[in-house]
DNA sequence: CGGCTAGTTTAGAGCCATTCTAATCTATTG
DNA sequence: CAATAGATTAGAATGGCTCTAAACTAGCCG
């Protein structure tokens, strides 16, 4: 785990957030955060609350999950166009991402450094800095 | 300029690439490469071939781009869901993304230096390192 | 407890970038 | 110039995501 909210149950959650803890946002919250990092897909997760016998539409999970991006608990990668993926580590963190099977794997922050990063254009400040690591199948 | 292709017309540019030198393809790639480098959307080529009294469809927009992509004439930069942006710049670098206005700017792959990159996970090989620096209007 | 209301959820339609299909066209070769 | 492999095309289809308007519900107040 990430180790950023210890403790924190997915009723504490959603206080902390000012979200109303509705049936269908307390299962998504567990889903989510009751075992440890994810980076889970939109349709994934929906299968996930489905299969856990938790009745959640599609347009529902995607407003809660971007309801959670603004309450800062998740974070969206965006590795491949036409598909998003939401990654449950908020901490200072990077990607590698295996094209092949779509999959994210993390990179702590402290394992990877970016330096030299020139000033950004005028009249704009860094919000973040993502670095993403495109591996494939080693060539035999 | 990249510089990485010093006097080649897009003639030859397709030449090398063993794709027929039709007159879209000619065109494209004329108004691809003939500026300097580039980012630009599927659409927005288009824009521009119709505006030039190109006849094409955006299929073969599409077609092209790709194929251009797998000749290494260009490369997908992928910073936002549902949109891809096509970069004509193929030499070692990264970008800044403004993303209010969707704009991206090159930052040179020597203005950068990414550090300790761990290994990849057990079986891969790193095939290309991506750096996003987001940047938004600076807060007044 | 029963009602009230603002906030939530939902099915289904809608949107938009991209890809597919199958028919037509064209660059190239003999 | 005819044959044909490859390219282009309009339009339909796809897929991820968002919107809409109606039904539901959590939290509040009496």
């Amino acid at each position: 785990m990430s180790g950023s909210r210890p403790f924190a149950n997915a009723l504490e959650l959603l206080r902390g957030a000012s979200l109303r803890p509705t049936r269908q946002r307390l299962a998504l919250a567990r889903l989510l955060f009751d075992k440890g990092d994810r980076h889970v897909t939109a349709e994934q997760l929906h299968g996930e609350a489905v299969a856990a016998a938790v009745p959640v539409s599609l347009a529902t999970v995607y407003n809660t999950l971007h309801q959670f991006i603004g309450a800062g608990l998740l974070r969206e990668v965006v590795v491949n166009p036409g598909r998003s993926y939401f990654d449950t580590n908020v901490s200072d963190h990077h990607h590698f991402f295996i094209e092949e099977s779509g999959k994210l794997v993390d990179i702590p922050g402290d394992h990877i450094a970016v330096a030299n990063v020139p000033a950004p254009p005028a009249g704009t400040a860094i919000r973040r800095v993502d670095v993403i690591i495109r591996v494939e199948r080693e060539p035999v």
